[in-house]
RNA sequence: UGAUCACUGGUGCAAUUGGCAGCACAACUGAUUUUGGUUCAGUAAGUUCCUGGUUCGAGUCCAGGGUGAUCAACCA
């Protein structure tokens, strides 16, 4: 019984928290946050960007301030609207709003061309003439200083009218660039005279023709951010060394000046995560798109089944650091079970179905069954489902050899039907080949669930569907598209050879019962011992098609597989 | 062989900033359960990278070492 004061409420800050607090309380931002999330549109967002996403409008969140949807666009090569419209659906889908603050840098083009005016002018930029080989050949390395330019020290006059010259077009592609005049001996490699415009005569997907000259993302990101009044910019990791150039121009320009903050990216077990490695597994066919299920993509997670909610706590979760980290993709797996076993009704769905005659139940009879929706949400409610005389039941549910504590149906054994009645194997029947293709069973009518008075006791309960009732769907088991945790960074293997070769798999006839006709687009349910299940976009009035998203956590099979 | 940054149970993050190393996931027991789910109770797991220093006291500060990451596109 030490002194109690130990529990007074002391939330710990990450260390972002920590820095923005010690802004507000040094006065540095006048109180205030403002951060934002800049994607470049030239690919899809994976959950990498989710952390990213969930940490700056969390952040702003936090701390009364805003976020902006800020577009790195400022390489026309390989944006397009395309998307920029799938970010933006992906980022609202999470459950963020950047309200009236969707910007992108290329409408600050101009405002961008006279601050590098700006910097000729102070002597602090130029133009060379130099191509792309010789500056790469001129930069020196890590331990060895680069080499000036012979175009260093132009005037101001003679640059000024070069760089116009650029920016009217009069000048080819890769014939000069406008630099940065820094220090070529810097042990900062990004401070060697970095280039800050390049040409190029590629239409911009926003600007179209009106620019031939296009700010590289250095000169661009940081004068962006002081344009909008961003507060803390943060950025991953591999943007610390930028962070003096970063500085750096501001400083010379003497702009509004953001802090700068960087934290260790993302990186998932079983799972790829750069860009590059995700468009190879779309473009060469490993995969159905950049929204198969199967992706970590925020599109294919959303498609897979996953909750914007399940994200948002994962990301909260995992939290933000500098060090260079690999999450356990259970975590995630994890955030997502929660969240489902809260929200989806129950319903019964046979993958793979054994047929079971109740040989004692009378032929046209059929009762309709009430069982609860949801047992983890009392408002849920009830519903009714068919019973009959032929019903569909799952093929591991039944054993002839049952190994030791399996405690579902075996030949001669009693089980309980969910919500229905107990049965008993009299029949084991199998075709030439010895295949089981059917059981026949006895029921014990007063066995009926809420109202069970034949004192039978029996360990196991297993989902069912009545035959007669049924409606045939398509599921598709999803299971981790690699099979070993770190896929990347194998010498002389590349990450594809890992791909698990059973990471789909289709299974077109299974059976549901009767009240998931109504199911559309998107709903999600879990199958009654299974997992949870949404509806795929690929379903047809008449066949509708469920991927899994999760298995539901299953200790007897963790059990079975450690016995092997 | 340069610069910068990181090292805390298997994994990810904490430790009220110098005061008894804690939370979650994962793992393992058991109870409950008409989902082998959920829930509940519990167990195990750490030389806080190493060595030295400062201090009454160091995961935290200092020095040296080790390991890892990042950086040499007219990409972002």
């Amino acid at each position: 019984m030490e002194t109690e004061n130990k529990t007074t409420e002391y939330e710990p800050l990450n260390f972002i928290e920590q820095i923005i607090e010690e802004h507000n309380r040094t006065n540095r931002f006048n109180k205030k946050v403002h951060t934002r999330f800049p994607p470049e549109p030239n690919g899809y967002l994976h959950i990498g960007h989710a952390k990213s996403i969930c940490l700056n409008f969390g952040l702003a969140e936090k701390y009364n301030g805003l976020t902006n949807l800020r577009f790195d666009d400022t390489n026309p090569e390989t944006e397009d609207v395309e998307y920029v419209n799938a970010i933006e659906e992906d980022v609202k889908w999470l459950g963020f709003d950047w309200q009236d603050r969707k910007f992108f840098a290329s409408d600050y083009f101009e405002q961008l061309y006279q601050y590098a005016v700006q910097l000729i002018r102070l002597g602090k930029a130029y133009v060379d003439d130099q191509t792309a080989e010789e500056i790469s050949n001129t930069r020196g390395t890590p331990t060895i200083a680069g080499k000036e330019s012979p175009y260093r020290n132009r005037s101001i006059e003679e640059n000024l009218a070069l760089f116009e010259a650029m920016k009217r077009g009069e000048v080819e592609e890769g014939a000069k660039v406008l630099r940065a005049k820094i220090d070529m001996a810097s042990p900062n490699m990004h401070m060697r005279d970095p280039v800050i415009y390049r040409i190029k005569k590629t239409p911009h997907h926003r600007t179209g023709t009106k620019w031939c000259i296009y700010p590289m993302y250095d000169f661009a990101h940081c004068l962006s951010d002081a344009i909008e009044g961003i507060t803390h910019s943060i950025c991953t990791l591999e943007f610390e060394v930028h962070r003096p150039l970063y500085d750096w121009i501001l400083d010379q320009l003497g702009t509004h000046h953001p802090q700068q903050i960087e934290f260790a990216r993302l990186n998932l077990t079983y799972t790829v995560m750069s860009k590059r490695k995700l468009k190879i597994l779309v473009e060469q066919g490993y995969v159905n798109g950049w929204d198969d299920p199967r992706m970590p993509t925020i599109s294919g997670l959303r498609r897979r089944g996953y909750t914007p909610e399940a994200i948002r706590n994962f990301a909260q979760k995992i939290g933000v650091s500098r060090r260079d980290t690999i999450v356990d993709i259970a975590l995630l797996e994890f955030s997502v079970r929660e969240h489902l076993n809260k929200i989806c009704p129950r319903v019964m769905a046979v993958l793979n179905p054994l047929k079971v005659i109740i040989t004692n139940y009378p032929e046209n009879q059929t009762e309709n069954l009430i069982t609860e929706n949801n047992p983890e949400d009392e408002t849920a409610g009830n519903r009714t489902i068919p019973f009959s005389r032929e019903i569909w039941i799952e093929r591991d549910d039944f054993m002839e050899n049952p190994p030791k504590g399996y405690f579902r149906l075996t030949p001669k054994g009693m089980v309980r039907l969910k919500s229905a009645y107990i049965i008993q194997c009299e029949e084991v029947i199998k075709d030439r080949e010895g295949n089981i293709i059917e059981l026949h069973c006895r029921y014990f009518e007063n066995s009926k669930s809420g109202n069970d008075t034949s004192g039978l006791k029996v360990k196991g309960t297993i989902h069912w569907v009545s035959v007669a009732h049924a409606l045939p769907i398509e599921v598709r088991l999803y299971d981790r598209l690699f099979e070993v945790e770190e896929p990347e960074g194998h010498e002389g293997k590349e990450f594809t050879e890992f791909i698990n070769p059973n990471s789909l798999q289709i299974l077109p006839k299974c059976f549901a019962e009767p009240s998931l006709a109504k199911a559309k687009v998107g709903d999600k349910f879990q199958f009654q011992r299974l997992g949870y299940f949404c509806v795929d976009k690929d379903s047809t009035p008449e066949k509708l098609v469920f991927n899994r998203t999760i298995t539901l956590k299953d200790t007897w099979a963790k059990e079975q597989k450690k016995n092997n």
